[in-house]
DNA sequence: ATAATGTTTCATTTATTATTGAAAGTTCAA
DNA sequence: TTGAACTTTCAATAATAAATGAAACATTAT
């Protein structure tokens, strides 16, 4: 396999996990070039590479952006917009799963908080709904907040020390 | 807000969560009807309640017992069949990330593995390819480790010390 | 054996989600 | 202030994914 070869494919499988995690296509799949890419690329290459076009490559980079895991560069006398991705693993995880969190973690446990703050009327069937909602409630508020503090340690001894053991 | 109120709240929710996660609606929200379901219901219930066809409701109960998550109960003196849900959070998680490493992890690590040991040659563009993609390949690889031993813990003293020190 | 009850499969249909592309919008140089 | 270069928006269209339902299949009671 060369270089091009390799690179394409690599693309494709990203844009696809990206499918399979509730992320679109094209958005994957640009991230995925630009991680790879070693400096800035333009719309127009982004859409020549992918075959895509203008309106969806300009909408999946504002997506990326709004993520906050690629960047618009401006070249001295260039016209053009130019775009990197974050290339730092760690930093990229960071935004993902803090995005993640907020559109769609938070939400959740609004809703769990809510319905399982109903006043009982007593039958087995209320009861029981009641029991299990508080605790998906408790388990997944545990889970965002351990997301959140994976996230904070990433580069401090706690960190550091639980890789180690964990690995 | 009443029970009845409530529980289709949930399963709405727990449904378009799903889907932002890659899982199809009818699964999360045939899912949700069981957890929080006090005994077994057959598939004649969850058609009902759903409002979903005979065909939808198997196909998705089926791929709910394939991911290990939903089980048949047989009922003394009953033709049909019963479903419930794996209610136990913890069990369900770690089914779950299971499942999940093995269909797409996985498979993702071994194209990272295949793309980045290509034989450079030694543009500048190649030479970054294929260190962003071991860099890649190494830290999936760490993040799916680190989640399949977190499973591991779930219940043993070292688990429960980081669950405290996150919390 | 067979009828009654229940389940699965899968070609077709429907719903959802992503993409296109042309028009409107922006920015900047002259 | 005009127009060239470039970007964004969004209604229309296409691609993809999910759901239906009727026929095939299975199981059990009689």
């Amino acid at each position: 396999m060369e270089f091009k070869e390799a690179k394409n494919k690599f693309v494709q499988t990203w844009g696809a996990l990206g499918s399979q995690w509730g992320i679109n296509k094209t958005m994957a799949q640009i991230h995925a070039l630009l991680m790879v890419s070693n400096d800035a690329i333009s719309m127009e290459d982004i859409m020549e590479e992918l075959q895509i076009s203008r309106g969806n490559a300009s909408m999946n980079l504002r997506a990326l952006m709004d993520w906050g895991i690629v960047y618009k560069e401006y070249k001295a006398g260039e016209r053009r917009e130019f775009f990197t991705a974050e290339k730092d693993l760690d930093e990229l995880a960071v935004k993902i799963s803090r995005e993640r969190s907020k559109r769609e973690i938070k939400p959740a446990l609004k809703v769990l908080k809510e319905v399982s703050s109903i006043e009982s009327n007593n039958s087995v069937e209320a009861n029981h709904f009641i029991d299990q909602t508080t605790k998906l409630y408790d388990f997944v508020l545990k889970a965002d907040t351990m997301l959140e503090k994976a996230t904070e340690f990433k580069d401090n001894w706690l960190g550091k020390l639980l890789l180690k053991i964990m690995k």
